[in-house]
DNA sequence: TTGTAGGCGTTATCAG
DNA sequence: CTGATAACGCCTACAA
């Protein structure tokens, strides 16, 4: 395999000149340029990148480590690639699954010098032994963190579900039942609060129905169907974590003969192609501008740039079970 | 940052008996070993990678190459890279838009030693340029291509659409239209190859109805639904190229008020999410299994093993919209 | 069992 | 404008 001494031996020079032309550095006379790259192509030359790193101690490589693949997880993933390889860099998988070991394998990488920087998009591990990675290269979460070490893309979640049940108040809804996440999450937190406070602004009971917390699998979604049925005092609409969950409820009325929204009505959250494909009203959550900003706020502080962010907000879009 | 020279000095031995401990290799005594262990730990030292890496002439990195972000790469990727890690080994993610350029940066990274093996899921440059770069590393593709240097994890779809189309017969579906993907696509011809066995076989005329080619979008689905509205002669049954596709086909149809499966069957293909969604007869496609023989390929050419692949098969899926 | 020293392929600093 | 040469951090014969 050739190397940049074997250019240069064959091209009469220095490696330093070659080195100099690879990449397209000044003070190199024309014509030993264009000798040197001719050489170059002429044996199918690349440089080892891998010599490179080690001098430069830097790969361009960044991480994104999650714990399962999902949808949402994709429309990141994409995003944050198309912005990284936009500015250069490439971008590899961290699928962890449950355990924990193989989170710290990737912030290892980030300490090993593979990984430049890192995005962090749910964590397993502790925030301090997280935390204690960040001086080995930049480190952005998806999660909420106060943590001046490691930047967040987070969104607080309150804003849309507020969205989600102003909608369903000026359509006339009163009998809300909300579907939640994982009781421990921060999400869900922040959506009962917006619970709360709405039902205290339009003077209404907060716990006039049940409250349900959900692993997001559709199959909840249709529990939660054949429990309406089963009620006596039903309510009228249903505030769902995710559009999977919310696509669950719906399909399993429709089966069970109910319709939407004369039943009930029906708001789904995060905008993904299920959403559009049932035609439910959902809340946009702009995941892949969030992917964007990661790669941004990672950019920003390896190149000590100040690069603006986009802007993040939630909308509500309207479709049919509502 | 310390270093294994650091290590050594500290530890009062030399950095080649440092490397024999980090590496588990044997003739150092165990008192030493633990000593030097001891001193690791204390400065908290990794090894950095690059410096291996170039040592060793190997990454112990794959990469994953194709144009776009799909449901249908996200359960491929997510297999191939939990098989990844489980062997040893990190992805990469290579998305290449409509860029032939990008394309052969990925396959560049092969050559220049940044990556041990590719695979490529769709390809954009032509087989003859791309297989050039398998004298650097394996190479394996979703793609069926007949080039015993790059190999191919290829499922010939005629099978399962032959399943989909007895599937049909036998519940007395005669009057079939086809929806198939690009025109250009191998898929298509072995699809359309099964159509006309299939007619052949049960003297159906072949050509009874228009031949839809798509690109897979939703939306082709739901004009096809309007299509069968304006029909005088109508078709009893589709088999369509993908669940998509059959998506937007059978929810316009419930919105222009007609019944499935007593206006018309409908069969989808890949057996993803939205099938079992909308309760979709569809021929499940092993995608994730062949991200994992992706993977097994790759690793018994790197490692020079031959591990046994996973078998293979389409089967049907039988819902309600047949 | 341990140490010495050369080399993996580049880049960057100095001289010239 | 060009060339020597010293790193970058690690591994591995070969010696001792």
């Amino acid at each position: 395999m050739a190397n940049i001494q074997e250019i240069a031996k064959l091209a009469g020079v220095s490696s330093a000149t070659v080195s100099r032309v690879i990449n397209h550095k000044p003070h190199v006379s024309s014509e030993t340029r264009a000798h040197v790259q001719q050489i170059i192509n002429q044996l199918d030359y690349v440089p080892n990148i891998n010599a490179v790193s080690l001098k430069k101690g830097a790969t361009k490589m960044l991480g994104i480590v999650a714990p399962t693949f999902s949808d949402s997880l994709g429309t990141f993933l994409k995003n944050f690639t198309l912005a990284a390889q936009q500015g250069g860099y490439n971008v590899t998988l961290f699928l962890t699954g449950l355990d924990k070991q193989k989170e710290l394998e990737a912030f290892e990488r980030l300490r090993n010098k593979q990984l430049d920087g890192l995005v962090l998009v749910i964590r397993l591990n502790e925030w301090d032994v997280l935390e204690s990675y960040a001086k080995y290269g930049p480190i952005v979460t998806w999660q909420r963190v106060e943590d001046r070490n490691i930047q967040s893309v987070f969104m607080n979640q309150y804003d849309g579900y507020m969205l989600a049940l102003e909608h369903l108040y000026e359509k006339g809804y009163r009998k809300i039942v909300n579907a939640y996440g994982n009781t421990a999450g921060l999400n869900t937190k922040s959506r009962e609060k917006a619970y709360a406070d709405f039902c205290q602004k339009y003077d209404l009971n907060p716990n006039e129905f049940k409250h349900f917390y959900n692993q997001g699998h559709m199959s909840e979604g249709e529990t939660m169907a054949r429990w309406w049925v089963d009620q006596t005092h039903k309510p009228d609409a249903f505030v769902m974590a995710t559009d999977y969950l919310a696509s669950g409820l719906v399909t399993e009325a429709k089966r069970l003969g109910l319709s939407i929204p004369q039943d009930f009505a029906v708001v789904g959250f995060d905008n993904t192609l299920v959403a559009h494909l049932l035609d439910l009203t959902t809340i946009h959550y702009p995941i892949g501008k969030q992917g964007e900003n990661a790669f941004i706020m990672i950019d920003n502080q390896l190149s000590k740039r100040t690069n603006p962010l986009e802007a993040l907000s939630f909308h509500l879009v309207e479709r049919l079970t509502t």
